[in-house]
DNA sequence: AGTCGCCTGGTA
DNA sequence: TACCAGGCGACT
């Protein structure tokens, strides 16, 4: 489900509601959402903890209790995290819920199951992200980065924009609006892209993050941020979702194929 | 490098 | 009934 500015909406949505917040207890629905740890020593992991501050690595959301402890959460496909009254009735696959003072908990969702949790000290943050690419938001993110981490690679471009190693955040949408605004071709080797293309993309790539966290996400389907509310960046999407429907810039039918086992969005006639 | 599995639900 | 879905890791 959500890529970079999805988690990023989501983290923002959030902070007003659990920065300064204590975890007073808990409930594990899902053994399995949490890695490494059985649900009673990750309950007893987070109890009586402050969250002192909300991050973000690429798709991790990053919840820092008492400044020493790490509770990642990955959402994956279908995961949520939303701030509800403890009052509210569960919703139907809610698997996680951490309960703060002031009447509120944090409550975990996922239709599909695919998320992940981790709780560990955060000395092992640095580890745990050790092969992540970089964040394509930061200014250390350059396009001589960029282009260092494309080169000898002959693997299709879009693969490469999915693969977290070489950057990361995004994920199937807004790797294919990154292309198009490049005016670069999904199956393009990486090698073969000109200086111009890398620096295209590279400032498409900001330019759809940007984009995407500025409308508050993309909901597609089960998106919502923090508070219930979905993005409206579904609505601004040049290529993605958009099979046969006329290209925004020259109104030839965007194409869809399947590259690497994802639908890939694009059009034939912008794109070289 | 490519395919499969993990899960459930919506749609063709 | 079959296929598809915003992700990722374990297989061959």
């Amino acid at each position: 489900m959500p890529e970079l500015p999805e988690v990023e909406t989501i983290r923002l949505s959030l902070l007003p509601g659990l920065l300064g917040k204590q975890i007073t207890g808990g409930e594990v629905l899902l053994p399995k959402l949490i890695q490494e740890l059985s649900p009673e020593e990750f309950l007893a992991g987070v109890s009586k903890r402050e969250i002192t501050a909300l991050k973000r690595r690429g798709k991790y959301l990053i919840l820092e209790l008492d400044q020493k402890w790490a509770l990642i959460v990955h959402l994956r496909m279908t995961g949520q995290l939303v701030l509800e009254n403890t009052e509210a009735a569960m919703v139907k696959a809610t698997y996680l819920k951490l309960q703060l003072n002031e009447g509120y908990d944090l409550r975990y969702r996922d239709q599909r199951k695919f998320g992940r949790i981790w709780l560990f000290e955060a000395s092992r943050l640095t580890d745990f992200f050790a092969k992540l690419g970089p964040e394509p938001l930061e200014d250390d993110f350059t396009v001589a980065v960029w282009e260092k981490r494309l080169q000898k690679r002959q693997l299709a471009i879009k693969k490469l924009l999915l693969n977290q190693e070489i950057i990361a955040g995004l994920g199937n949408i807004y790797a294919d609006e990154a292309l198009f605004l490049a005016g670069i071709l999904p199956e393009r080797p990486a090698n073969q892209l000109t200086e111009l293309d890398v620096k295209n993309l590279y400032t498409s790539i900001r330019q759809v993050l940007q984009e995407g966290i500025e409308h508050r996400g993309t909901s597609k389907k089960d998106y919502l941020d923090g508070t219930g509310q979905p993005g409206s960046y579904q609505e601004k999407l040049r290529v993605y979702g958009r099979k046969n429907l006329p290209c925004v810039a020259c109104g030839e039918p965007i194409l869809k194929v399947n590259l690497g086992g994802r639908g890939t969005h694009y059009c034939g006639k912008c794109q070289h």
